[in-house]
DNA sequence: CACCTCTTCAAACGACCGTTTGAATCGTAT
DNA sequence: ATACGATTCAAACGGTCGTTTGAAGAGGTG
């Protein structure tokens, strides 16, 4: 087996244990044994467990980033000014092109994105303060032109609850979309998950301002 | 030292620890450490370190329910017609009535609700599910007042995009206020964010139905 | 006083953790 | 064929984990 193949391999197995039990509470042992490789791989090629964290979320960032970026600058380089939706539409693109990248690639990406969020160790807010700021700076941009009435304090908390939105909401999408097909007999996919968030978080972020201060 | 400090120690130690680190993170060690206890004493008194969370969550769970069914049940009783804000109104009490249980109660509630919600284990679930169903029953039926046009599938979706909203965005409330007061000098305290999020998710529950299918 | 129950305590248990080690093996260029 | 760096492997390391144990202490009752 040659060294990349393992290399894979142990991220393959990683990312699917990271997303679905969080960082701590899966072991190397875990990893390595799903990956069939040698448990001493892990540190040999990646040198410990918090690299491995890291390598596994940055092939999804590196990914997803960029992609993302180009969607936003899009929006921002047309003279019109977008509606909200639109805005969040640039995401989705992005977010669907992970599962032509990995199986399942959307539903992994924000599920790790959650795990990080949470996470004490901090990994997530690392990648996206020192790597990349200027795509949260664009969005804030996007945002801004759709509702440009939008006070700064108000834009920054309602993207934090849409960050909190989309990541909660989407990352436990299977068990939701069982209990949905149950109850609805309503068959939804990931990208149906992603098209009835949209709405909502539009108009979160778009909500009217309260005048009263109370 | 009575045996009942022993174990409100614990679980005052317990529940801060979990809010900040996870279950999983915390040692029963630190527990006991950070309480001044022996570290026996919490299977002694609590059986195992699953218990002691189901506990710890308890604690808080017997404390809110009851309160925001109560002000639920106001709302279903009314014979007018709520708006959807008035629907969220109704937990603004019972979650800053926390504050007055235990200091910093609020956000340990939610921090601690995120935990859960994220847990393997899925020990929220179980609370939910086996002991507070009536509670869930009742915040859609408030929401189904306000909006009956609502079909049931995008309601039981937005009432699970609003759970991540709120646990998500106000479990790490603290940090981003420090960040909001640096950056717009804007001094919120934890009920101000909570006069923040209602808006947004008011607005993301009340948004218009999409017509289009895709 | 002795007796009994509840509680605390220090110590240890086995299990699992991330990491390291040094030898074995592989792939390849000389 | 031989030599050599890269990689794999089984085994072990020290440490932390949740839990258990059995003795010691506390406090009320006869």
């Amino acid at each position: 087996m040659s060294a990349v193949d393992t290399k894979v391999r142990i991220l393959d197995a990683a990312e699917l244990l990271f997303a679905e039990r969080g960082f701590s509470d899966t072991s190397l042992r875990q990893i390595t044994s799903r990956a069939e490789v040698n448990l001493a791989s892990v540190n040999y090629h990646f040198g410990s467990k918090k690299e491995l964290i890291r390598a596994v979320l940055s092939r999804y960032l590196e990914q997803f980033m960029p992609q993302l970026d180009t969607a936003l600058v899009v929006v921002l380089e047309d003279p019109r000014q977008p509606v909200m939706e639109q805005v969040f539409e640039a995401f989705v693109g992005p977010l669907l092109a992970l599962n032509r990248f990995r199986k399942n690639g959307t539903t992994l990406f924000l599920q790790l994105l959650g795990r990080g969020y949470t996470d004490v160790q901090g990994h997530l807010r690392w990648f996206l303060t020192t790597r990349y700021g200027v795509v949260i700076e664009h969005i804030t941009q996007a945002v801004c032109r759709a509702y440009p009435q939008l006070p700064p304090p108000e834009l920054f908390w309602r993207l934090h609850f849409t960050l909190g939105t989309a990541v909660f909401a989407l990352a436990s999408n299977r068990a939701l979309r069982e209990i949905a097909e149950n109850d609805f007999g309503q068959h939804l996919d990931i990208e149906g998950v992603i098209r009835q968030v949209i709405p909502y978080i539009a108009a979160g972020v778009a909500a009217p301002l309260t005048t009263s201060k109370g």
